[in-house]
This record gives structure tokens, C-alpha cells and sequence, in this order.
DNA sequence: CGATATCCTGCATACGTTTTTCCAATCTGT
DNA sequence: ACAGATTGGAAAAACGTATGCAGGATATCG
């Protein structure tokens, strides 16, 4: 109701101050002559423009673009008329003009390989809240099929004028999409953990992975298992900080490290990768990449009368928001990708020379979240049960 | 081989054009004149307008224009040999430029209350997957957080010019954004179902969940049931297509409704029904709104000492790609939702005057996925077994 | 009180494209 | 061969915003 009034006296603000300066609006929204109906042919989606905004605050269409880009050369009695004429029509800047006019940064393109895995949904949710925050628009493409070669041509497409990009580079594609942006283009990355030796680009945001699967593998170690095998997610330069943690802690047990099956995103990796697990009885604990593939892996030990966590222990990571409600609950490693999606959206803007940032935005840590599928192995208290599992067909 | 020869005539023909007119050039490049130097500025990001192109291919621009937007008014020749110019510069038209003239549809902005539950997610994908093939942006805003009377305002925010919009009203936030939607903004939807009575909009899609609900519940009656109960997905009014199907085979079937729990979205949701469930014998069959649910739910049953499929009997919706490698696996109504965001896509093409569509865009059939969650009932064959679950505590 | 520096504002133009208008060239039919 | 019809291509005006430049108003100082 109060808006709807609002409104109508917006309408007829305009049309007093409009009606006797025909001239004037004839002046003012082309420099050369024009038909002075121009007022009445704007009644479409974005009607209002800031030449709207100059006209109501009486002020010329320049000043209310200084007001909006926080130029300094602004009274403080002009920046407030205008702002109130601003909130009083409901203006809000056209993107494509701004962009096209040179203006500053005012959206980013997320450029990842999925929107489904769990830690790129929740990574572009996190953007997405933040983007929202400062009036950023998100747009959004994806990697997928995209071959080697044609990854330069792919990303060149995804860059817009005054738009940001940031590269969920988690995995061998967005590696590469990440190499093939042009350096003018302000980036933000989220990476699996900064290049060795090298000093990290301020730009580029990760979770501590290497602590967090060390910590992992110590705590089975902890638990009395002989070694830990490992079932990592896929990777393009031999190893993956989680494989790299999982190492580092068999190493500094001085225990022998377990086998590294071949990895893969998916609940189908795991469970390939558990079915050659089970035959080995001396398998007893396994670090899983990700919560997919734990989840595939349980699957298949228990196909095979492997009881978890009686017969083998099993750790995941990413903490998926059903891990807990598997059967067993997944013991796993959380990570909030969403908060890291903020902090990577907030290193873009501090890239931009928009006075803009957002709030909260710290890098989030990992953190071993522990449930029921870790347990001490059965040669610590009795021999192996082997249990058949729970199923219609026992 | 032809057209590599063809391009390096092209570039002969245009260094010999180019040099000689340095003055027209700087006539072509803006209208009055302009520092004839203003070719060398042009090593930004997006270098390459329309009339570099025109000049390679030595007509003027508007012809360019015209070749691109595929207007009939152009000789074979010249629109051959400015397609061979665009190639060749790599050119790529400006969308901010584009919607600022008022061209045709270029994007689509996806509103959704999230990115992460599975359904949403999977549409986002087949929508984005669409939009790659006709060189449409896709931007992106959630409606998370929104209150119903900032809703009108929410929408608002995500139109932008020259680009249309797609809702994703699977849930009651969803439902009214899209009745928030301004009528002159094309728009498509993904809906639970049309309204009844009234003939759905031809841009709205939807999967026939009625039906699969239906026929599910019919399975566990078929199966021996006495009656199938409810855990329904969260909707505004007052049922659900799948709520709608359950009780409609049920009816049919002259069988006593089961109970209808709270529903919700997640996993929680379900755990809660569960528990509430698993304390009652009589219940031997549940339907879940979705997989979430049913994980959640069968969960609660496992540590309550009923067995699934023995004692209860769970089906779920949406096929989740890890609800096979649930334990036990999750019989599961199958929903393509990526299908369906590529036939949304398609709807919303169509709006547009533009002349394109994508392949492949049928509307998906929801279809029943058996697997281990739904047997007969345990008085069907003998006494309940209610074993104890799996677990260490055992 | 006048001069100078400072701050604010308006003017003109540019951004890359679409679209309308218009003229020239070519073709058709007789 | 000529009038008319048709077609191909060019010119110019938008679209909404940003920004360098210059001029005007105001404040400060001598």
C-alpha cells in the first residue's frame, strides 16, 4: 500500500516538473532536437534512466554518474538530493551501458568444471551471497567437454567487459582454464594448495588440505591400524595435497605406506576402488578424496562382508550434508567450501579498484569431523566378524 | 587448406586497404573526427569490433552488423567474406554493446533458492549446457534469504536488458518470484505442475510427478503393503504433486491413507520423520518427497532396530547419484532434471524473436529405479527380524 | 575588497552495437 | 531500351553511462 502511494506520487512529481519544461526534456535526453514524446515512450522494463535521476534531483545526468562512482568532487547537499532522487524512482544502473561505457567492475563469471559435486555447488553458493552483497551480478559456464586445446578459446569466451572472473581450479581442467586467462582480466581462484616454491598469487584461495589429510591419516594410525591406503580424487601433476598429507603422516609414523588406487570424483571410483580393496584382508583402514568416494567404497566393502568400521575403517572428505546420515555416519573431513567461495569473491573485489569488500571473509580450516566409520582395527581387540551385511538378500 | 589460403588473402588485402587511408580510419573509427592514432590503443581485452572486422573485410560496419544478425538484405559474397573476416580476427560481438541497442536475447539469468540440492543443481547444469550452444551468458541469483515482500524487489535486481529469465519454482519462494516477474520479461519456468484448471503457460515445464508418484506407491501396495506413508517435500499449497499421487493410488487402491509427516528439503527432515515413524509397527512402507529424506529417514529406522527392506520399505525421488551406493540401495523414482533446465532453455528460446534452438529437448519421464529399499512386507512372509543394525556399538 | 586557489558542475565525447532511413545499383518485364 | 521494382549497402541516430576538460561558484588569504 505504502509503495503503491509512493508511487503514484512519484508519477506525479515527474509529470509537474516535466510538463512545463518540454524544452528541457527535449535538451536533456539528446544533445541534438528530438521528438519531445521521448518521455512518454518509457514505460519499459528499465525505465528509468539517470538523465530520470538528474532531471527529479535537478542536477545534470554527469553529476548523478559522479554521485553513483563516489567521485570526491561531490557537495555533500548534491550527493544527498541525488540519492534521494535515486531511492525516490527506484533507479538502478544499466550493467550493459556501464560496461560498455568503461565503468568499473560489477559482475564476475565462476568458470568450474561442475555445478553438482558438492564443493563446486557450495563454492559458487558462497559467491553467489557475496556477489549479492556488493550488487554484483554472477554469471556462470562451465568446463565441462571442453578439450586441452580448445581451453584458451573456451575461457576467452567467458570474458565480458567489466567482469570478473573467478576459476574454481580444483581439478586438471580448471588448472588449465586458469593458465589460459589473459593477465589484463582481474581473477580470483580457488586452488587445491599454492604451486611448491612459489610465492601464491594474493588472488587465489585454498583450505589447508595437506594438515587436514595428515591429521586424518594420523588418527587412524592413532586408532592401531598398520598403515592407511588412499583412494584419491583425480589430479594432473601425480599427487593431490591430500595425498600429499596422507604421505607425509605414513612417513613420519615411519610405517609403510598403503596402496593409492586409482581415483575419480565419483561414488563409482570409490566403489571400483573398494571392490579391489576388499579381497586384501590386510586392508583395514582406508582415506578416502572425497565423501563420494567413501561413500562408493563402503558400498562395495560391505558387497563383500566387510564390516565398517569393525573390518575396515574408513575416512572421507568434504563432509557432503548426508555423510552424516550415512549408515554407518561418514567420519570425514569438513570443509566449508562456501566460506571459501566468499573469501575467493573477496579477493577479486580487493583486485578491482572499486572501494568495494564485503564482510566475514576468512579462510575457512579443515577440521576431522568424527562419526562412525573410523574404529580401532579388529586384530586390536578380536579377530574379524565379517559380519554379512544388513540386506534382503542375506 | 582452402580457407587457411583464404585468410592469408584476407590479411594481404587488408594491410594493402588499411595503410594507405590512415584517414579513413580515423573517419571510420568515430564519426567526427578523433586522433588517428586511436588504433594503436586497441590491446584491451576485447579488441576486435565490428569495425576492425568491416575494414578487414573492406565494407563498413553496418554491414557487419548485418551479417550477424543474419538479416536477408546481404549478398552471398560479402556476407562470405565478412564471416571469413570474423573468423579470422576472432571476433566476438560485445553483449553490453548489444543490449544497449536493443539486439535480440543474449542471456538468461537462473533464479533459484539454491545451488546445491541436488534437483536445483542438476537444472542449472542442463540449463547452463544449453546456453553454451547458442552463445548465450547465463548469470545466476539465489532467492535465499528473501522475504515475501522483498521478492518483488529480489526479481528486479536480476533483469537485466536483453536478457530473459529462468525460474526454477520447484519451491514456494520460487513460485512467487515467478508471479514477481514483470509480464513484459521473457521468462520460462520449471514448476511442480501447472495449476489445476488452468492451461499452463507454454514456457513453463514440469516432470508428470503425479503419475511416478503414484505408480510408486502402487508398488508397495502391489508389493503387499496394508498402506504407504508419507514424508512430503516442502510446498506452500497445501500439497504436492508427489503428495497428490500418493494419496490418488491410494484412494484407487480403497486403502487407508497412511500418515503425512512434515516434510522438508534435507536429510534432517527425513531423520526427524523417521524417528517418529520407526516407533510405530504398523508402519511398514514410506514414500519420501526425496532421496534426502529417504537417507535421513532410513537412518532413523536403522537405529530404531528396523530393518529396511525387512521391516520397512522406503522409496525416495530424484535418482541422487549416490542413492544407488546407499546402503541399502534406494529404490528411487528418477527425475532428469537436467533434461528438464535444457527444455526450459528451450521454452524460453522460443519466446524470443530470435531464429534459435537447441537439439535435443524432450521433456524427461520420471521412472521408477528398483533396488534395494522396497520389498514385501515382513507379515507377508514371516516375523520381523529386527536385527540391530551394523554398527561398532553393536 | 580583490585575487587566487579550490571545489563543484556542466559540456562534449566515447564505448560497440542495432536499427531506421535512404540512396544507388541491379534486375525484370515489356 | 526504358520505367519500375527490387535489392545491396551506407549514413546516422540512438541505447545509458563514464570521464577529461573547462568554466563557474565559493572559500581563503593577503
Amino acid at each position: 500500500m505504502g509503495s503503491e502511494q509512493c508511487r503514484t506520487e512519484d508519477l506525479c512529481d515527474r509529470s509537474q516538473r516535466v510538463e512545463p519544461t518540454e524544452a528541457e526534456v527535449a535538451r536533456d535526453r539528446s544533445q541534438p532536437g528530438e521528438p519531445s514524446d521521448a518521455a512518454l515512450v518509457r514505460d519499459r522494463s528499465q525505465p528509468v534512466s539517470i538523465r530520470d535521476v538528474a532531471r527529479a534531483a535537478g542536477f545534470s545526468y554527469q553529476t548523478v554518474s559522479r554521485v553513483i562512482n563516489e567521485s570526491p568532487n561531490v557537495s555533500d547537499a548534491t550527493r544527498d538530493a541525488v540519492l534521494a532522487a535515486i531511492a525516490e524512482l527506484r533507479f538502478r544502473p544499466n550493467r550493459a551501458a556501464r560496461a560498455l561505457a568503461g565503468g568499473p567492475l560489477q559482475a564476475v563469471t565462476v568458470l568450474a568444471t561442475s555445478t553438482s559435486l558438492y564443493g563446486y555447488a557450495a563454492a559458487i553458493e558462497g559467491i553467489e551471497e557475496a556477489t549479492r552483497e556488493v550488487g554484483f551480478a554472477m554469471g556462470f559456464r562451465t568446463l565441462k567437454g571442453v578439450e586441452p586445446e580448445a581451453m584458451h578459446e573456451a575461457v576467452e569466451r567467458a570474458i565480458e567487459p567489466a567482469s570478473g572472473l573467478i576459476v574454481i581450479a580444483f581439478d586438471p581442467a580448471g588448472a588449465l582454464a586458469l593458465e589460459c586467462v589473459p593477465p589484463e582480466v582481474p581473477t580470483a581462484a580457488m586452488i587445491q594448495a599454492p604451486a611448491a616454491g612459489l610465492t601464491p598469487a594474493p588472488s587465489h584461495v585454498w583450505i589447508d588440505e595437506f594438515a587436514a589429510a595428515k591429521a586424518a591419516t594420523k588418527y587412524l594410525l592413532d586408532l592401531g591400524h598398520q598403515t592407511v591406503h588412499h583412494v584419491p580424487i583425480p589430479d594432473w601433476s601425480g599427487s593431490t595435497p591430500r595425498l600429499a598429507g596422507w604421505r607425509a603422516a605414513l612417513q613420519e609414523a615411519g610405517v609403510q605406506p598403503g596402496l593409492v588406487l586409482k581415483g575419480g570424483w565419483t561414488a563409482e571410483w570409490g566403489y571400483e576402488a573398494g571392490l579391489a580393496l576388499a579381497k586384501q584382508p590386510e586392508v583395514t583402514a582406508v582415506l578416502c578424496g572425497n565423501d563420494e568416494i567413501a561413500l562408493g567404497l563402503m558400498r562395495a566393502m560391505y558387497e563383500n562382508g566387510r564390516a565398517i568400521p569393525e573390518d575396515v575403517s574408513v575416512i572421507g572428505f568434504d563432509d557432503v550434508p548426508y555423510a552424516r546420515f550415512a549408515f554407518p555416519a561418514l567420519t570425514t573431513v569438513r570443509q566449508d567450501f562456501k566460506a571459501l567461495g566468499r573469501v575467493c569473491f573477496a579477493r577479486l573485489l580487493e583486485l578491482g579498484e572499486a572501494g568495494l569488500s564485503i564482510g566475514h571473509a576468512e579462510t575457512p580450516q579443515a577440521e576431522l569431523v568424527v562419526r562412525e566409520t573410523a574404529g580401532p582395527p579388529a586384530s586390536a581387540t578380536e579377530g574379524s566378524s565379517a559380519r554379512p551385511p544388513p540386506r534382503a538378500t542375506a
